[in-house]
RNA sequence: GGCCCCGUAGCUCAGGGGAUAGAGCGACCGCCUCCUAAGCGGUAGGUCACAGGUUCGAAUCCUGUCGGGGCCGCCA
């Protein structure tokens, strides 16, 4: 009888690498960095030259860097040590770099330091140093490049905020994912995030929807609806007529709108977010908090936090100049309550209060942010679709002024999504029912394509998703080659387990490693041993496309590492002898590891198996 | 008029002070008796929009120009 063959031990589900982390001792820190690891080596060879006379007192080594080279013939590691310092040290940057080589030289890790180029340091590493880093992977699993960089920060993720009126589209897909994307990779890298989603409900949006589902409640009451110009057409309000019915029958039937605008905004309001919720269910995203506009105007919040600016001078009453370039036909010079953020950055200042007394939509937004500062966060960060730009300054004037500069406010503006279809621009309008929702996309894309596309491109970047691509589930997609990958060592797992072959995560890991040691092979360990760096440059830019780029790298590497070993057999994975067989199902699964930490991080669900 | 983003191979895009600028797609030539060919190897393809400047060093930073997109009080 034939035992079961065990199934891939990577995690199925992505939720476990996504919540809140916080990293234990043991791995906090840099040990498992290597670049992290040879950098400290050399800043501190730099030091003892220091205190040897070798080199002047007082150098700034903030700017010293190890990294990878650009041609791997350079060697596993450069360092810009020389060239950086010869300035401030007033010597030759190949002179700083012969004197760095021989005390590098000394460190086990280091098989050669030679000077090159200009004064670059070209450094080459142990193998043993390299075989390292696959124990680490293999001991640390999906937390194998986690890092500490951002302990004790409180980060605030702000994303989606779609307004509570309709269905979420492609537009707010993208920046659900981003910005869910960006909470995950900060907190990998450290930080203490929190998800959060800003329902605007306070607005006169909401009382447009109220009397655009009033109207679908007349017509579940069997009355034909008026859509005047202006309410919401969508069929989406149906069901919410019909709930309005079974709720309150004929009652609010035939009553003026005062009777009955409070209690139907409210209904509406809630169908829409349990609506928005589901949205962001199908797409995996999952919010920590969720805070309301109208919670917060009623709380009184907006009247502090502008008595609050007044009493810093930063509130005046005045009229602003009329807008340079095509004027506004009905514009008229007017009095209003204005926000001094030009004292912080803003190019004019910004109204708080319209002419008639009322509150402008940036109210609101000042007591928010006002109240996330008073939450605790060290850094802020709002995802916000591109028509959004004109607003970054004013923002940022007030999380300057209301947390005395203390806290940082980050705006990562979303830029457009273009649809195409059939090669041709796809025309998205309300009115001719060509609206493409999130779950549109989803459906027809699924979740994994959905988010991967999307996050292959910069923030910043307008993106093109073309439907027919998408759909075709083509190998252009990266997505799927990333994946697959994946799938691979899953299935060199599964043929590991039917060859009796142990390969548990804690035999490999101290399986005879030094079997590894054809060039290829090193060439993936190297790949692996850049995860930890890479990681930390994606969370510092508040870059998660830089992970998407990196796994189909990590991806490349291993596919080609496969086929090595259709023309090699002793670079397959599976290998008669077990203990070669561990050591090299080792690597692979190291790089399971990874692939599968990434794809957490991106929300990307890691395939165990592709036919 | 002002502010923000973008301009890199035929196409879609990475790289954002460092060495000979990369990938995918498309084109062309190869690779399945073999752990999954949704894979791999190779060839061809560049004035990094343009002009100045800073620097030992610029696709990268600064200024300007050109081109594309977005935004600019009493909407949200």
């Amino acid at each position: 009888m034939r035992s079961p063959v065990p199934a891939c031990p990577c995690p199925p589900r992505i939720d476990a690498a996504r919540r809140l982390w916080h990293p234990p001792a043991d791995i906090q820190g840099t040990k498992m960095n290597l670049f992290a690891d040879i950098r400290s080596l050399v800043v501190a060879s730099l030091e003892d030259m220091v205190a040897s006379g070798a080199l002047p007192a007082g150098l700034d080594m903030t700017n010293v860097a190890v990294e990878p080279p650009r041609d791997a013939a350079h060697g596993d590691m450069a360092t810009n040590a020389a060239m950086v310092l010869a300035k401030p040290a007033g010597m030759a940057p190949r002179a700083i770099a012969e004197a760095l080589a021989a005390r590098l030289a000394g460190d086990p890790r280091i098989v050669s330091a030679e000077v090159a180029g200009p004064g670059f340091l070209n450094l080459r590493l142990t193998a043993e140093s390299w075989r390292g880093v696959v124990k680490a992977a293999l001991g640390a699993g999906r937390d194998f490049g986690r890092s500490a960089m951002g302990r004790g920060t409180k980060v605030n993720v702000e994303f989606v905020s779609a307004n509570p009126t309709g269905p979420m589209h492609v537009g707010h897909t993208r920046g659900a994912v981003f910005g869910d994307a960006l909470a995950a990779l900060l907190d990998f890298a450290g930080h203490e995030v929190t998800r959060e989603y800003y329902i605007n409900d306070g607005g006169a949006q909401v009382d447009v929807l109220a009397r655009s589902a009033y109207e679908r409640y007349r017509e579940a009451n069997g009355l034909s609806p008026e859509i005047a110009e202006g309410l919401y057409p969508g069929d989406y309000l149906i069901p919410v007529g019909e709930a309005l019915k079974a709720k309150y029958g004929v009652s609010l039937l035939d009553r003026p709108e005062a009777d009955w605008l409070t209690e139907v905004r409210e209904f509406a309001t809630e169908k829409m977010m349990e609506m928005i919720r589901e949205d962001l269910a199908l797409l995996g995203v999952k919010m920590d908090v969720f805070t309301s506009e109208k919670a917060i105007t009623a709380s009184g919040k907006i009247e502090e936090a502008i008595e609050t600016l007044r009493g810093m001078g930063l509130i005046y009453d005045g009229t602003l100049e009329p807008p340079k370039g095509k004027l506004p036909e009905d514009w008229e010079e007017r009095e209003q309550t204005l926000f001094k953020s030009t004292a912080f950055g803003d190019d004019v200042d910004r109204p708080v209060k319209k002419s008639d007394g009322s509150w402008t939509y940036f109210a609101p937004d000042i007591a928010y942010h006002w109240d996330k500062v008073s939450r605790g966060y060290d850094l802020l960060i709002d995802v916000l679709g591109a028509d959004h730009g004109g607003y970054v300054k004013r923002l940022k004037a007030v999380v300057a002024a209301l947390s005395n500069r203390r806290v940082d406010l980050e705006v990562k503006l979303i830029q457009l999504v273009k649809l195409f279809k059939n090669g041709e621009p796809f025309k998205m309008s309300k009115r001719a029912g060509t609206f493409v929702t999130l779950r549109d996309v989803v459906e027809q894309a699924g979740a994994d394509v959905t988010r991967f596309v999307m996050l292959t491109r910069k923030n910043d970047a307008a993106l093109d998703f073309d439907f027919d691509k998408v759909l075709e589930q083509s190998k252009d997609n990266p997505v799927f080659y990333v994946q697959y990958a994946h799938a691979r060592v899953c299935s060199v797992l599964r043929k590991a387990a039917e060859a009796g072959i142990a390969a548990d995560d804690a035999t490999l890991a101290a399986a005879d490693h030094g079997k590894l040691a054809h060039e290829a092979e090193i060439a993936l360990a190297k790949k692996i041993a850049e995860w930890p760096r890479l990681v930390e440059i994606a969370a510092r830019g508040q870059e998660p496309h830089r992970i998407a780029f990196y796994l189909y790298e990590l991806a490349s590497d291993l596919h080609g590492l496969w086929n090595r070993g259709n023309e090699d057999a002793s670079l397959r994975f599976i290998q008669d002898d077990p203990s070669t067989a561990q050591a090299k199902i080792a690597l692979a699964r190291a790089a399971g590891v990874v692939i599968s930490a990434g794809l957490g991080i991106l929300g990307v669900t890691p395939a165990e198996e592709m036919r």
